[in-house]
DNA sequence: AATATAAATGCGAATGATTTGCAATAAGAG
DNA sequence: CTCTTATTGCAAATCATTCGCATTTATATT
């Protein structure tokens, strides 16, 4: 998921690529592999000097999110958000300290609909997210 | 789950059994297939010609999860809640149209740990949910 | 390159969920 | 029955997120 690929996949949904939009892009792409909260992303953008307003970052995450761009996970009473790098279905492996995340395809799908049928439900979507703490956190908790 | 070992595990972990306690932990187990929101808690509680203040009905949520007697799972941007009915680790299957949820056990847990191990990561816990629509609910929608 | 137009921005105010401070009340120990 | 401390209800505060609106800007079109 690199610029170009973002940029084009904007544009052929009719959404303008505003200098705000690019900031808030590009630090989703340098913080590849982190799940932010709104917080941390407004603070990655004060860092290169760049201010934009809080509800400026909800309606471009909202933009990104409507185009797939974005992966969202709830934490606490918000919101986490990181770039998609991996288009097909899949699930997260979080860091509970720093947040970086490590995305995998595993998903027991065909068991997750028998379980959905043997209780009469209709399986629709699954929801797997995994927590532990990752290599550079796991030594100075 | 039933109402004295829900009693007497409060009363251990030293909370009163208050009138406004009683009320709420009966609506949780009159609706015990039912992930509830918080304002469908309070209109249960209306029902029955009682009103609790929503900071006393928070509160008290606070107090049945510490003691382990619910399940919260997050919905949009609020929380939902059920009675705890099964003790085991387990996860959810919940009707997206009505809340019904079903407890199962299953979870590939040795895989997770290995997918996690994979990844430099220590595991700690895992999240499974699978969302659908129950027997009644997926006649009408 | 200049213009038109609809989308996007920043600001401030609103919303919704949840939490908190505090004085009054009630549970349960003795 | 009394005392102590937790709990309650109320009002106000907080936090995350959304919205209205006047102004600005990206981009399609001249």
């Amino acid at each position: 998921m690199n610029l170009d690929v973002v940029y084009s996949i904007l544009t052929k949904n009719d959404y303008k690529l505003t200098k705000q939009r690019k900031v808030l892009i590009d630090i989703f792409i340098k913080k590849r592999d982190l799940f932010l909260s709104v917080e941390d992303i407004q603070k990655e953008i004060n860092k290169i000097g760049i201010n934009l307003d809080l509800s400026t970052i909800y309606r471009n995450l909202a933009v990104l999110e409507d185009s797939n761009l974005v992966c969202k996970i709830q934490n606490g009473n918000s919101n986490l958000y990181k770039i998609r790098t991996m288009k097909k279905h899949h699930h997260h492996l979080i860091c509970k300290k720093c947040g970086k995340a490590v995305s995998f395809e595993y998903c027991p799908t065909d068991t997750f609909v028998r379980i959905a049928e043997e209780n009469g439900y209709t399986f629709t979507d699954d929801k797997i997210e995994l927590y532990g703490y990752c290599n550079n956190c796991k030594n100075n908790l």
